[in-house]
Order: structure tokens, then C-alpha cells, then sequence
DNA sequence: TTAGTTACATACATACTGTATGTATGTCAA
DNA sequence: TTGACATACATACAGTATGTATGTAACTAA
């Protein structure tokens, strides 16, 4: 595994450069195959086979299939925690600000690939506890200080906000499932997020 | 695999005795271990050994090691199924029989090993449709009857049905996973429950 | 009593993971 | 510029897992 003591970015450095793009050859392939067939369901040797290398690659630069795994959940997470602060600065208003973000959440998870990595595999594969551990760094955390201030503010009636992050996380992750699968997917997304928008404003005092 | 032509039950026959002693101790020992270390953690080989019988015995009864945990995952669920209907069994009010039946999910879920194998291993072992599908079967296929059965008395305010059936029980499923692992367990619990009565509540006209 | 079935055990082929080791290439200081 | 060291992999190997094919003893039914 890479342990470098200078961060190696950024440098011209011809061996850089060698690493960079192999192991983001890998984390490419190795998203598109988890997405496609799960943590179990593809070999440590596909991968590095569809990305033109070998396992020693593999095992140089991550720590082993779970590191691999480890490092694309957390690619995903960064983008969905990008897609969701984008929309949520579109708006202003707290309540409003919720529910955008809400919103682009389950719209971000509609894609069967990035839902199967991120809620399916991510769990099993790394435990809950490191799971959410993840989620926590990423969109959890600041979620749950977002409440707190809304209910501060009495923007939202008192309750424990740990319980109530949870509670509406989970709805929109379950709901994702549901409207990924759907007949169709784009109405059952419109209804999910019509829903989810109710129950989120049924919350204020 | 079992094919008996025949129930084989009931009868005092001494090959169905041996049977039916050899599959459910391989079930309580895949159950135990499952339970504690996962699907991926343990080998069929240390879950027949533990039971006392070789990996035959196991492809004899069971449609291999994801066949076997198939079968937990529905001795999991019959278990659920049944104290929910109780406890929803005890009230009269419908929307006291919705929160009743929600405060018995939780409480139930509290236990980790039931959690894991309920809802961390089984949409990642078996999928999500497949997982879904034997749910549907026990508890969610008449919790969605009922959520439109109060709809259509007015009790709840007219939403999606399918939508709201998979954001409460998406909320449930991770307000769960978060009261397992809180401090207090007993607590977290609590406040869950409260909440998403609470919320539950709003949801009437 | 014997023919057939059931309930397993055993043996084997295959696949996957992790680690240890080898090697070519790059880097850097004297 | 050269030689010592580091990096980025490839290769080889050992251990463990799964599924399947086959063997066998016990049981059942005609």
C-alpha cells in the first residue's frame, strides 16, 4: 500500500504521474464493477484485468479488495456531497433548504449503480458502524448540525436530533430504493420527494 | 436440495425425525454465526461443523450457503411478523395500531444479530428486489394495505402509497440501526419510537 | 427380502484472497 | 554520471472457500 511521507501531488514527477493514473484506472474500473455486480460479485482479478494491470498493483496502491471498496464509497460520497450543497445553496430559506437538499439526495441515488455501492454494499461490506462513519465525514454530519440550528431557530419543533437524522435518512435512502426500481423511475422520484417534502414541513411548530 | 413430493411432516417417520433435527440445527448455527459475523465471515464449513455434520448435509437441505441464509432471513421474518401482529393485535384506534406496530419493529430490531442479518446481509447477500420480496411477503405486503385502508377512511391524509410505506419503514430500518448502537440502547430507542410517532401522527387530515 | 430412496459423507475441481518475493524503472545525492 | 536506494508494479505461492460429483449406510415400501 502506498505510504508516501510527501503527499506526491501536484509534482511533475514522472513516477507520480505513473501511480496517479493507475490507480485512478483502478478506482474507475472497480466503481463500474461493484455498481454492476457487488462487492462479492466481482474478483479482485477482473478488475485490475479491465484496467490493464495486475493484483500486485492492486495491493500496492489500496489496501486490498475491501481498501478498494473503501476508497470508491468514499469517491461517491464526495460527489453526492456535492450535488446536495450545490442545490441546497440555491435557496434560502431554512425549511427550504432541507428540503432541496432532500430533494437532490434521492435524485442523485436514482442511479442503480451508485445506490447499490453506496446503500446495498457499503453497509455490508464495511460494517454499519464504518458505514455511517463514512456518511458522517461526509453529508450525515453537517445535516445533523443543520437541524440542531433549525430547531434553535424554531424552525422545526424540538426533538432529538439524533434520532430524527437518522429517521430521515433512512426514509430517503429506502425511498431511493423504491423509486429506482419502479415502473417509472423519474414519476416514482417526483412522488418520494413530494412525500418526503410533506413530512420534512409537517415537522415545524 | 429437499424435493419430497410429499410435506414430509407430521409423520412419525424416522428418516423425516433425523431431517428435520439435521436442517434446523444447521439453521440455528447458520443463524447464530451469521448473526455475529456476517454471510461473508463465515464459511459453510464452520456452520456445519458447529451443527455437528458435513458440508453434504447442508446441499441436501439447503439451495447451497446464499440458500441457507435465505432461510434465516425468513425464520427472522416469520419471528417479526408475528410480534408485530401481536402487539398491533393489543390496539383498537387504527392510527394507535400503526404507531403499536412500529414501536414493536423497533423494539425488536434492537437486537444487532437480528439487525444484521434483517437489514445490513440481506438486501447485500440476496439483492434488494429479492430482499423486498420476502418482506413484502411478511410484514410490509399488509402494512401497505393497511397504510391505504386508513387512507381510505380518511385517518391519513392521501399520499403515494407505495412511496410513504417505503419511507416509514426506510426510517424504522435505520432509526433502528442507529438506537443498537446509541450509548443507551434502551434510550435511543425511546426517543426513536417517540419521534416517528410523532411524525406519524402529522401525517393524519 | 429386495429394490429403491433418503440423508448424508467424502473427494475433487475450481476460484479467490493475501503475502512474499522478484524486477525494471525512476530518483537523487555525492 | 554514477551508484545506492525507492517506487511501482508483476509473478509465484499458500491457504481457504465454494459447488459438484460420487460413494455409502440407513431406512422405507412393495
Amino acid at each position: 500500500m502506498r505510504k508516501a511521507k510527501q503527499p506526491d501531488l501536484g509534482t511533475g514527477n514522472k513516477q507520480d504521474e505513473r501511480s496517479r493514473r493507475t490507480s485512478s484506472r483502478i478506482l474507475a474500473e472497480a466503481r463500474r464493477l461493484f455498481a454492476e455486480y457487488g462487492f462479492a460479485g466481482v474478483s479482485a482479478e477482473q478488475i485490475v484485468a479491465t484496467a490493464g494491470v495486475t493484483r500486485g498493483a492492486l495491493y500496492h496502491h489500496f489496501d486490498g479488495k475491501k481498501g478498494l471498496f473503501r476508497a470508491v464509497l468514499n469517491q461517491v460520497q464526495t460527489e453526492i456531497e456535492e450535488r446536495v450543497k450545490t442545490a441546497v445553496d440555491l435557496v434560502q430559506d431554512p425549511m427550504e433548504m432541507l428540503i432541496a437538499g432532500n430533494n437532490e439526495f434521492l435524485a442523485a441515488c436514482l442511479d442503480p449503480g451508485l445506490q447499490r455501492i453506496l446503500l446495498t454494499e457499503g453497509p455490508a461490506v464495511l460494517g454499519w458502524e464504518e458505514w455511517r462513519a463514512v456518511d458522517e465525514d461526509h453529508v450525515q454530519g453537517k445535516y445533523r448540525a443543520f437541524l440542531a440550528e433549525l430547531m434553535d431557530n424554531g424552525v422545526l419543533r424540538p426533538f432529538p436530533v439524533d434520532a430524527l437524522a437518522h429517521i430521515i435518512s433512512g426514509a430517503a435512502n429506502e425511498a431511493a430504493f423504491w423509486a429506482a426500481r419502479a415502473e417509472d423511475p423519474e414519476t416514482a422520484l417526483a412522488q418520494a420527494q413530494i412525500t418526503m417534502a410533506e413530512m420534512i414541513r409537517s415537522l415545524s411548530p
